[in-house]
RNA sequence: GAUCUCGUAGCUCAGCUGGUAGAGCACUUGACUUUUAAUCAAGGUGUCCUGGGUUCGAAUCCCAGCGGGAUCACCA
């Protein structure tokens, strides 16, 4: 094993903490009575400047910096708030003869990253910082690597940032320990989690969980993982969608089940893809996709307010109201509005040619509702920036999607584009059997021309559905690229702790 | 998967047309009892991503590989 200088020396330093008896790893609780950010916030002193509250604390964090200068010190603690500045004087924490707490123990056998916990009063020095007067001190945990030293001068400027994105995303626990701000974006996330889960159960909904392994991977276009059951000898797949277990709860008897799915889908990897990503979706029965707009509208609206305070949410250098209604259009109505043509009495032949004129990609195995689609995301997706529903889609593309009440050839579909991305996809739920039963046909054809994203037949939802599903709809909203909106995250690897990297190598 | 680009100290980075490896912070030693990017003095950082090649000589030029990022393709 390689050890760097400061590696050397911390290891050197460990020993020598050890032979003053003093254990690097005590095993034994530390009791915590307050926090940096508490005492910042709530520190009060009196007319004459003394402190009336916090004299007798005890915390808990890493030294994060250290400023010695002579018998006394100033230190930084850093614990799961935030920081606070800690005054160590030496004959304070070593009244005696023996001066080797301050001079050995604490002046050179601790180091930046080491966890400690100090007891002390808080005052407010000279400058006008509120410090903690520490008057003992306890090693709770050595660090044995140094950490990145990230520095920030008072108008906010950083040196030495600890920004190599592989570094970030690998080692995040270093990355949350020294950019504050990364550990502000995950807060947000969980907020932002938190409020949907509250929307949802105020109105009824059940959170339920279902198989991540399964024997046929449905609900999604999507290449999935593909794993294997030892003791069953069969393979199984990882879930691309949970779309077909919630309905079979439905079937049931719930009014209302969701689930934060983690999916898997074994594509490629981007800025806005990973390869396992969660979804919300969530089933109700005896509603259709107009209330399910009205819905999705409401849950945005209260996501962005509980997560930001304020639908008016700066992302990029736009700002995205989320405050309900959000616009609707056809599908066709887009293409015709961002392409100026209108393709909804086209057949395929007549998609194709627009295609080409188009120079849009494509190939032999797609249908005419692939090709609308394709012409959709080339043309229009990339212009709605504002919350969009983009609704009734063509039949072809929607395979467990009730037929349109009144247009033929549609369904009873919406997208909602947010910034340009599809952040959710909701329908009338298909509960015909019959008609389920040929869409899945259907899609066997697209598989056997060339489709590697056509569904599998999945008889036993099939034999679900024979036993009656009352009328439901569904939706799935993306919680990874929502939390990039709300976050104002450019990347899907910035608002998720591990980020799907290539294994590293150790030698 | 394709193209472009990057890889030098713990961190951030410089290193020109090839000539003994550099800075700031961090680290080590010392001074300093209200500092705050603390300051002052002194000190050493290293698989220059890896492996080949060209050359008297390679961090530098060439080839291959590994890893990251960006763009594109597939997709949410």
């Amino acid at each position: 094993m390689h050890l760097s200088e400061q590696e050397i020396i911390r290891r050197e330093k460990l020993e020598k903490l050890l032979a003053l008896g003093i254990d690097p790893f005590p095993p034994e609780a530390y009791e915590v009575t307050v926090h940096a950010a508490h005492i910042k916030e709530f520190f009060q002193e009196d007319a004459e400047g003394k402190p009336v509250n916090f004299q007798e604390v005890s915390l808990a964090g890493r030294l994060m910096s250290s400023r010695v200068m002579g018998k006394a010190s100033f230190a930084e603690l850093q614990d799961s708030t935030g920081r606070i500045q800690l005054y160590i004087s030496r004959d304070d924490i070593a009244p005696g003869d023996d001066k080797t707490l301050y001079n050995e123990v604490f002046k050179k056998l601790l180091d930046l990253g080491d966890f400690i916990g100090v007891k002390g009063h808080v005052f407010r020095t000279q400058m006008g910082e509120i410090t903690v007067h520490v008057t003992e001190f306890k090693l709770l945990g050595k660090a044995l690597r140094p950490l990145p030293v990230v520095k920030r001068d008072e108008e906010g400027h950083t040196f030495d940032a600890f920004t190599d994105p592989e570094q970030r995303y690998r080692m995040r626990y270093v990355d949350l320990v020294v950019n504050p701000e990364v550990k502000g974006t995950f807060l947000k996330r969980t907020n932002m989690v938190a409020s949907i889960r509250r929307f949802l159960n105020e109105r009824g909904g059940l959170e339920v969980d279902t198989p991540v392994l399964q024997a046929i991977p449905g609900g999604a276009a999507a290449r999935p993982f593909i794993t294997h059951h030892n003791a069953l000898d069969v393979p199984f797949y990882l879930r691309i969608a949970n779309e077909l277990y919630l309905k079979r709860l439905i079937v049931g008897g719930f009014d209302w089940v969701y689930e934060f799915s983690r999916n898997f889908r074994n594509e490629g990897m981007d800025r806005t893809h990973n390869p396992e990503f969660t979804i919300l979706e969530f089933y109700v029965a005896y509603k259709d996709y107009l209330w399910m707009m009205q819905t999705t509208e409401a849950l945005l609206e209260q996501a962005a307010m509980d997560t930001c305070g304020t639908t008016d949410v700066q992302v990029g250098e736009t700002i995205i109201n989320f405050k309900a209604p959000y616009r609707r259009i056809s599908i066709y109505d887009a293409i015709k509005e961002h392409a100026g043509i209108d393709v909804s009495a086209m057949d395929e032949a007549e998609l194709r040619e627009v295609c080409k004129k188009m120079h849009i990609e494509i190939d032999g195995s797609m249908g005419k509702g692939k090709l609308i689609d394709k012409i959709f995301g080339e043309k229009a997706e990339h212009k709605f920036i504002q919350p969009t529903f983009i609704t009734d889609y063509p039949v072809e593309m929607s395979p467990l999607t009730k037929k349109h009440r009144s247009k033929p050839g549609l369904v009873e579909r919406f997208e909602l584009m947010i910034n340009g991305k599809e952040v959710a996809n909701a329908y009338t739920e298909l509960n015909d059997p019959i008609d389920q039963r040929e869409r899945f046909e259907e899609q066997v054809t697209l598989m056997e021309r060339g489709d590697d994203e056509a569904m599998f037949i999945d008889h036993d939802f099939l034999r679900a559905l024979e036993y009656g599903m009352p009328p439901t709809s569904g939706i799935g909203i993306g919680i990874d690229r929502l939390a990039m909106l709300l976050c104002n995250q450019y990347s899907i690897q910035d608002v998720l702790f591990f980020p799907q990297m290539r294994p590293e190598k150790f030698d």
